[in-house]
DNA sequence: TTTAGCACTCATTGAAAGAGTTTGCTAAAA
DNA sequence: TTTTAGCAAACTCTTTCAATGAGTGCTAAA
């Protein structure tokens, strides 16, 4: 598809300007990119761009940078769509291997899209709440003291240490898991605490002072729900320009990061798979962008890959190396389901 | 005890760094601390200090700073060994909490410290391969593939989910598993990969293709070594002025702090509960503290808790509430342990 | 041994000057 | 009508210079 002047025009300054950080002049535009018209033309659409709000100033005499709005453009319309095939090759390259899990696939794939993007990413599990749990086991440890193992049917785990009051001995705990076992097997996470308090009553026959159980387990459960988020590359957004010299955007940012619930809200857009949000996180974080997409994996709910760094970031290089992800983990997963 | 003027000026020198971050100079002590002699003498004094490599100076014309020497000094003669009342109360608090197990206590005994010193903080859990496996359980999930479940005698736990070869039935791994089971219970992890590999011909007879959960057991056994240390209050760092001016510093300090093995290195110290390592870690982090002490508590391996910060730290404030904390924790758990 | 006095060092600040980009506008050229 | 050349103006960035001020080390007197 053949650009029109003012497209091509913006299209060259948002890639200049994601490599090189510095506003971008209408001369160094004609410079780099050979271009067959004048600088005066240049300026002329520069100004008819920013008119628009495509474009930003840093001040009156200065080369421009985009906007938001002028990411935005330059995301719907101006893209390359290509995937590097250096990606490519390394994606593949993990997703071969048979007998391992998703999770650690994804993981793993996350590491590769750091290292590529020198961005920060993130795995937002499925929501803990739709899963079910299939198991539930009590283990007696030394000091009177128990650890109690939940697993989901997802093959999340999730573990609660817990001591005993003195006065209750290790058998009657082990016959109300029992109990609990029994009924709670089968349930969703989120239905859990409500189910057990309706057994409350018949806990009470085995031990009269169960609080501790349930506090125990209560706890456990909601830790499920926030232990969904891991990190990735980090450490590559220190060696961005916009934070290196501005510790206190970064530390914004990293806490922004260490808050599952924020996350979710943010990444949780109903429509679409592929969810880009350009400088929208308000006040303290006016130029971060994340890019994120759904994983639909059959037998699993929808879980979310993320991207993180700067507004000035290649969204050619991110989207399609996330697309591309997102694709072959849903192909390679269809797959062995049916196998 | 009564200190010399020379040791009161250090001491006064330290303290006064600490607070503020600006190279101390004669006329700013004598006014700050009410000194009854005259900024010369301090200057001689000052002189002396240097002299002996308690002292330094960051150009020929400006205030003293503290070295790394001058903070041992100080640590080890001059610090005043008070501890906070309020860390002391917060403490307290937490561990009255009866029925936590330990592992929270100590979590959220170092979110009190990193919070009232203004620094991070970790711990580093028990060496996991010290610790006796004593339960081991598969549990099915869907799509042929299964989540096993590792516990230790002091309620760590593990878990790898892993995806079955297709010709192999869950019904025979479920066999394996039972074989391992028994012959695997009571085992050390530092033994438990060895073992197995002793195992192997056995397990040869129920699944001839039984390597996927070798695979599998020993990625899981491997990581259970890693996991043991946990980070806190790292964003206060971002907070430091030594840290707000330069994000390279803090971005090395962060990734030596991703690192458990130096971790677990650094703060090995096999003589005394107490380990101060000022400024010595070479090259990039040359003004880094870390504060560690061990904890001892009974029928459990060696654990550390530790503060880690800038070498402008306060020591005294650091170093008595960790062995406050230390104290506290190990009497409260020899207690419960009696009880 | 302590202190007053003083010359000297060096970081920091602010003003001034100059170089270098880049813009917007105007008027001419295509 | 569109494009371009030319140019003044705006603004950043760097350098230079001088003034300020905090601090030192040394000397000589108390």
């Amino acid at each position: 598809m053949e650009l029109n002047r003012r497209d091509l025009i913006l299209k060259y300054i948002v890639e200049h300007f994601v490599k090189t950080a510095t506003p971008v002049g209408s001369v160094t535009l004609i410079e780099t990119y050979k271009l067959s018209f004048s600088s005066a033309t240049i300026r002329n659409e520069m100004l008819a761009l920013e008119a628009d709000g495509l474009l930003e100033k840093t001040h009156t005499s200065s080369g421009r940078i985009p906007s938001s709005k002028g990411y935005r453009y330059y995301v719907d319309r101006l893209r390359s769509h290509s995937v590097d095939d250096d990606i490519k090759h390394q994606l593949q390259a993990i997703i071969q291997k048979k007998s391992q899990s998703i999770n650690d696939v994804i993981a793993q794939s996350c590491e590769i899209l750091s290292n590529m993007t020198n961005l920060a990413s993130f795995v937002l599990g499925p929501n803990a709440r739709l899963e079910k749990l299939i198991s539930l086991q009590v283990i007696p440890l030394a000091n009177h003291s128990a650890t109690a193992v939940f697993v989901t049917d997802q093959g999340y785990v999730e573990n609660k240490t817990f001591i005993l009051p003195t006065h209750i001995e290790m058998q009657e705990v082990q016959s109300c898991v029992k109990l609990l076992n029994e009924r709670l097997t089968g349930t969703l996470i989120s239905g859990v605490v409500e189910k057990m308090e309706a057994i409350k009553p018949i806990l009470h026959d085995f031990i009269a002072d169960n609080d501790f159980i349930y506090q125990a387990f209560a706890q456990a459960f909601s830790t499920f729900a926030h232990d969904r988020l891991k990190l990735y590359g980090k450490n590559e957004l220190f060696a961005q320009p916009e934070f290196v010299n501005d510790a206190q955007k970064l530390r914004s940012l990293l806490s922004l990061l260490d808050s599952p619930q924020t996350i979710r809200e943010i990444t949780n857009d109903p429509e679409g798979n592929v969810t880009i949000k350009i400088g929208e996180f308000g006040q303290d974080h006016s130029d971060v962008s994340i890019i994120s997409t759904k994983l639909h994996i059959p037998g699993q709910n929808e879980g979310r890959i993320a991207v993180v760094g700067p507004t000035r970031m290649d969204y050619d290089k991110v989207l399609s190396a996330l697309e591309y992800l997102a694709e072959i983990l849903e192909n390679a997963y269809t797959k062995k389901g049916k196998e």
